[in-house]
DNA sequence: TGACAAATTAACCCTTAAGTACAAAAAAGG
DNA sequence: CCTTTTTTGTACTTAAGGGTTAATTTGTCA
């Protein structure tokens, strides 16, 4: 094309080391901050390439396809959160005060995986049809459950708790507050303002969702934060 | 091309009426679930095109480019949110009816709205830039906010609520867990099973929620359905 | 009634970006 | 050494999809 007779082999880099783990994890982080920016179609592939250390070749030698990336990324962040669900131990503390630690641990891990919020977010735009093909997924959010359920019960046995307290619903519930403050933080401050978003109106505001569970659930609590 | 030389005049349709309004608000209708569906980027013209009773070209002649096309959606979406919440009448009840009719109301608009749902999440993903960029935003979500307030003043005043209850507080919450409810569906249900939303789950659960709200706000509420 | 703007039709163009082909060479391990 | 794996590099193909050009009809108003 340039010229017409072959070209000399071209200068290629002369030196490198073999690390694929390296070079995955490298492909890894670049993408889940392009796709939890961009999301899965508005995602692009020659400049997640761009800003790796290796190259577009590199990303389908290991991922096969987009969707393939895709879905190690989301994987990467469920097992990320995972991780940090574990390392809290509540079982040493009476029910009341690890339900309360149960909430704010949750809230602040919500509130320091951005990346996690927005993957899913996306997930459910697609109706999660990449998680549910995940063969890991169903185990990922089991320990947060457990945790849970160990308190509700030890909370009921003691007397503290009220009857109506579920697991599952309490789970769902921090998590519905612990990921709106997150994921719809800039529709809502386009609306009304940025006020609830300053640290000092987060720490307030954690205090006071986990004081209106801690109403709900344990028998008799005072809500000190909303007087 | 095709031939080379000049082919005769294609067929025509031959006969249409002039219906401006009616062509816009064909496309807008279709736009809306397209990019309700697939998102901005994941959305498809042609697509579009092709399932309204008009043509790719009339799309850019009423809308300009597909930027314009989503925040005239975007802005059609929050309009139809806005009418159902001017609907909502609670001057007459008391502090207590009142506060938990808007609740309730509020977790079922959002339920009815799946279209706006996801399209405040598309927004979300984008950084809320295209709502910014709307002039008629601002003023969308005022009435909500003003019936919260008006409630909350009388509660207060008749001593029935706590000092702490705050309007733009309380909408927050009520948004996020009425939101939640519905944008996390998918990947809640891929995690721990669709229990959650039967209809008499749902139903049970937005009494449990009205509950928890009113005992963090009117003092001495007795929360009869965590019991 | 004929000019003229607004509305509509039909066919097309061109960029972007996912994915492939091809070719080769260094690394690592036996 | 010989083989497999990992990495480099570039050029290419191809489909999708956003956006355009241009002609034609409708309706309105001098």
């Amino acid at each position: 094309m340039d010229g017409g007779a072959e070209r000399p082999a071209k200068a290629r880099k002369t030196s490198w080391k073999k690390d694929p783990e390296a070079v995955r994890q490298n492909i890894l982080a670049i993408a889940t901050e392009e796709f939890a920016a961009h999301g899965l179609s508005g995602a692009n592939i020659n400049e997640i390439a761009r800003r790796t250390s290796t190259s577009k070749r590199m990303i389908y030698y290991y991922f096969g396809d987009k969707e393939g990336l895709y879905c190690a990324v989301l994987e990467g962040v469920y097992a990320f959160l995972r991780r940090s669900e574990d390392l809290l131990d509540v079982a040493g503390l009476d029910p009341v005060k690890a339900l309360r630690r149960l909430i704010e641990a949750t809230f602040d891990a919500h509130a320091n995986a951005p990346h996690f919020i927005r993957l899913v977010m996306i997930e459910n735009i697609h109706n999660a049809d990449y998680l549910r093909k995940s063969d890991i997924v169903p185990n990922l959010n089991r320990s947060i459950i457990d945790k849970l359920s160990d308190v509700c019960r030890r909370g009921k046995a003691e007397g503290l708790f009220r009857a109506g307290a579920d697991p599952l619903e309490l789970h769902w519930l921090i998590s519905s507050f612990s990921f709106y403050n997150v994921s719809n933080r800039a529709t809502f401050s386009a609306s009304f303002g940025t006020s609830l978003y300053s640290k000092a109106h987060q720490a307030a505001l954690k205090e006071r969702l986990a004081d209106m569970v801690m109403a709900a659930v344990v028998i008799g609590h005072d809500p000190k934060s909303w007087s």
